[in-house]
DNA sequence: GCCAACGTTGGC
DNA sequence: GCCAACGTTGGC
């Protein structure tokens, strides 16, 4: 089992959205760069992701689990960039912020410090250990 | 609202 | 295939 983070801003698609779509799961589509398209390809069913909302927040704000695997966005005319199915898990009741990931000298090398714009990443386990306790999951 | 850091596009 | 110009993302 892998461990991801999805980046979302809030206005377009939140964590509330995703707890409304319920046990049916939501498409995560829009993604339109080819290393975030890549890391989509390699998700599996089960695998979890973090739910990061970026500008408004800059926080993870909760968990969802892959439910489908990478099949042609429906929202991409070319048909070149690939989409998912998620379904909600958990909302954090305190989200972590981006403000305290940045003092954990362990995540500095996570890509959400070091490549601010991309928008599907991994994340390995211990860092995802370590943000589960942060996050009180 | 600005700007750094990237990605992409298109002329050559 | 290079690179300048332009566009986008996202933190501040």
């Amino acid at each position: 089992m892998n461990f991801w983070l999805l980046k979302s801003e809030p206005d377009v698609w939140s964590i509330d959205q995703q707890i409304k779509a319920g046990t049916k799961g939501a498409v995560w589509d829009g993604v339109r760069n080819y290393q975030a398209a890549n890391n989509l390809k390699n998700m599996k069913i089960g695998d979890l992701c973090f739910f990061y909302h970026s500008n408004i927040g800059k926080e993870i704000v909760g968990v969802v689990k892959i439910i489908k695997e990478a099949f042609i966005d429906p929202t991409d005319k070319n048909k070149k960039f690939v989409a998912v199915k998620v379904k909600f898990e958990k909302q954090l009741k305190k989200p972590i912020t981006l403000e305290k990931i940045k003092k954990i000298k362990d995540l500095q090398q996570l890509p959400l410090i070091k490549q601010s714009r991309l928008s599907v990443m991994p994340i390995d386990s211990k860092s995802w250990k370590i943000l589960n306790r942060l996050g009180n999951i």
